[in-house]
DNA sequence: GATACAATAGACCGATCGTTCTGTTTATTT
DNA sequence: AAATAAACAGAACGATCGGTCTATTGTATC
């Protein structure tokens, strides 16, 4: 039921919730500048907590969507479609319009973790880190899971910094530490520290 | 004029806002839970972003202290030092009540950053880059400033992911990764991104 | 022991929050 | 063209927010 009012509504939710925070931007707010009834929101997400969870479900989508793509697009080979990725968080960056990751700011400004939006913005990691496993397999690269977590956490940590210092410097760090990793995970030797393993050694 | 009531205050505070968040938090329930006065707040701190600066300012204060003792702890030498700080990482994750660093939810939380908590709360990430950095300085490490600045941001990706995954095996990936960057950074050729001089010769 | 002073507890304030309710308009179908 | 149903705008609701005001307590000084 794909109504225009209720994409507008949605669009208009993301950004005002993306740039201003989630709490901090009332309901009537959204509903001003999108032009639609306070109804509206009513039934087609239930609550202000439903549209949230509808606003990070969709976002979630189109970043995993074009992140998946724009690694293609860097290139045919995994290893350096991994490298294109953190280039595109260097660009991403780069707007001025850029305010930081809104999952982060999701997972922040819901402390309780079984509330709805903390449990779409720890889906959207998860999917994050999952992405780059898949790719470290791809390049056939050993310990493709711990090795996609890793990268996932310098992502993660180039977003919390970027939205800090407004460069896209933590981006190229992040990506020159990656092409370290990721050359020191294909030689020989390397093992991961991982805690499945370590559980049964221990 | 260090008075019992707001110490009381400030630590209830504290606890408080890093486990229910900083807006959902309301200030009757720091009152009530502290057994302190309304007008206590109001004559000590001014207003909640007041005590909420308060707040931030004394953790960071004792998370410096704490991590460069710690750091000194761990060994004599520094470069075994920035090892030890990730594994203080480590022992805090673990902790059953950790629930995240509290100044990456104050940023997130407040999205305006020209808004007092979210000065204290960058200020707190620049002290954490410094103290990296002069660790990397007494490593006798080239490019120390801004090894200190990756370092800052792997620190800030594990606690960013450890929030979601709640073990610690993201600083045990961080420190792994350190230790990479680390070896790397010292031997002959390595030369980091840096926006300094890439403007410079851009 | 009376008085001045600071800090207390808690009622109170306007504003704003998310949500519900009530008419009215619009669009579709017979 | 009439009827029906969905979507609309916006007033109204209780709850709760951060902040203020007042009356009262405890305490130190003369």
């Amino acid at each position: 039921m794909p109504s225009p009012k209720r994409d507008q509504l949605l669009a208009c939710a993301r950004r005002l919730f993306e740039t201003e925070g989630f709490h901090t931007t009332g309901i009537d707010r959204v509903l001003s500048e999108a032009g639609v009834a306070k109804m509206t929101l009513y039934n087609n997400f239930g609550s202000k907590d439903g549209l949230i969870v509808a606003v990070l479900e969709e976002a979630s989508d189109q970043m995993i969507d074009r992140l998946g793509q724009t690694a293609k697009e860097a290139s045919h080979d995994p290893y350096e479609q991994i490298l294109g990725i953190f280039e595109a968080l260097g660009a991403w960056f780069s707007h001025p319009e850029f305010c930081g990751c809104m999952f982060q700011a999701a997972v922040a400004e819901f402390p309780d973790p079984d509330s709805a939006p903390a449990i779409a913005a720890r889906a959207h990691q998860i999917r994050s880190a999952a992405l780059f496993g898949d790719l470290c397999q791809q390049a056939e690269l050993p310990h493709a899971p711990t090795l996609g977590r890793m990268l996932g956490m310098l992502a993660s940590g180039a977003m919390c910094t970027a939205r800090q210092v407004q460069t896209r410097e933590p981006a190229d760090h992040a990506r020159q530490i990656a092409e370290i990793l990721l050359e020191r995970a294909s030689s020989a030797g390397f093992v991961p520290v991982n805690l499945a393993t370590a559980a049964h050694s221990a």
